[in-house]
DNA sequence: CACTATCTATAACCTATGTTACGTTAGCAA
DNA sequence: TTGCTAACGTAACATAGGTTATAGATAGTG
């Protein structure tokens, strides 16, 4: 089975609609095909990302190894899938990636994807941007599946105190946060009750002092030591790469 | 603050690496600004998906409404961020989304992320199934927060029964799932003995049968409606308007 | 100013799930 | 065959977090 009749266009119904350049494109990514063996690893966390992978046979899966010595898995890969193009737009891998069992991987790198987009850096930027929104959302399942709502609150404040400082709306360590207690619950899949009392837990800790709407984290590293917050997704810069890249095609 | 300094350029360091038309793009952007009150709907789930908003002012956020009457926040949205490209590559919205308080909006049209992508079809379309596997994400997201460890694992084995169904890996309800109870508990973030419980009882419903790698659902459709799963994000082509629009360009 | 709705704090009790432990089975190698 | 190991099943107990209830605080409104 090619990969103009399956992978990443299988149900798209867009075969048709592929102009010389893609398919040339695709028909070069066959000749090279990766033998992978079982638990081989295609990556680890922090790695330099330059590619992503289309499973052709075989399982395959992300995860995250956290410090208590667990794992989070993120997403099992099924023939046909696209690992990796989560991390286009960082510079570092957010999570490490592993076959199940043994099976066959094409390789793509982000260059081919880059080439691809034309001559729009906006599109590009419009990408990385949609994939760095949705390394959020990755972060939160990792924190949902495997923390306490004590670290969860923890975490779920830092991102926002984070996002905030990103955009100057944080002043002295305070912001506004016009949420309640129930559409924070609503957000970590706890229930209000609880919320309120990890938020008693926490001001008694000296971590975060609320009234109402505003919010004070008096010592944002604590906060962040606590949750072993990784913050590459929010701070990081397009990587250099993209700039060059970007910059060359005017 | 021009969009063209902050919003989807903001951190990505392209600002002087954007071409006259991207610019030009931008900068019509600006001249439809949306004024929100406190609490509107942006859209529901399942209406059209047509457009992103970037968030100019004000605090927003997806979610989705559950039918034991709660609801799980996906995502908050604060100024400078991106709503609603999630649901790119789908025809409906996968998730509802509100602003909390009042603000003030830009809407996208997905046309105009189309044009920017110039002559690769290939381009939209990876982008479009980096989103949907995205989507995937999102479910998981949505089921660990409010479901029992019971509808998690369901809702697990039906998406993969579908995904495995849609590449022809599937038959007569059977299927080969090379994975061991510990994979899945650090999939699902719950202990392996849980998952090995949660089996158990599913299989005492007549739900699921097991042994090893081989999973049978006698009864897939019974399983799909313990969860209520929205098969959408799994089997959907491509929109309609897509295919329009990328033969069209050819 | 008082009235009301909303939000928040805390307590008492209950349950789903984690933890620890141990025994069974399947597969594989010597 | 025997032994070894990884995976699985199940029981007994512990606990984080859910649920229900109540009361205090705050902001908005007439």
């Amino acid at each position: 089975m090619a990969l103009l009749d399956t992978v990443v266009m299988r149900g798209l119904s867009i075969q048709g609609a592929l102009s010389p350049e893609d398919k040339a494109v695709l028909l070069g990514l066959e000749l090279n095909p990766r033998h992978m063996s079982a638990s081989e690893v295609l990556w680890q966390e922090s790695a330099v990302a330059d590619l992503f992978c289309v499973v052709k046979e075989g399982w395959a899966y992300s995860y995250r190894n956290l410090k208590n010595g667990s794992k989070q898995i993120l997403k099992f890969y099924l023939p046909g899938d696209i690992v990796g193009i989560r991390d286009f737009g960082f510079t570092r891998r957010l999570s490490s990636a592993s076959m199940i069992n043994k099976g066959v991987i094409y390789p793509f790198s982000y260059q081919q994807l880059f080439e691809l987009f034309g001559r729009s850096n906006l599109a590009v930027g419009i990408m990385a941007t949609a994939m760095r929104q949705q390394a959020l959302l990755s972060e939160r399942l990792i924190y949902l599946g495997k923390y306490s709502a004590h670290e969860q609150l923890a975490h779920f404040l830092y991102e926002i105190y984070l996002r905030l400082k990103r955009i100057g709306d944080v002043e002295d360590n305070s912001f506004l946060m016009p949420l309640t207690q129930e559409l924070i619950s609503d957000a970590l899949g706890m229930s209000p009750v609880h919320v309120s009392r990890t938020f008693s837990m926490l001001r008694e800790e000296g971590l975060v002092i609320r009234d109402r709407q505003h919010v004070k984290l008096p010592d944002p590293e604590a906060l962040a030591r606590l949750v072993e917050f990784n913050d590459s997704y929010i701070d990081e810069l397009l990587p250099p790469t993209f700039s060059e890249l970007l910059r060359a095609r005017l």
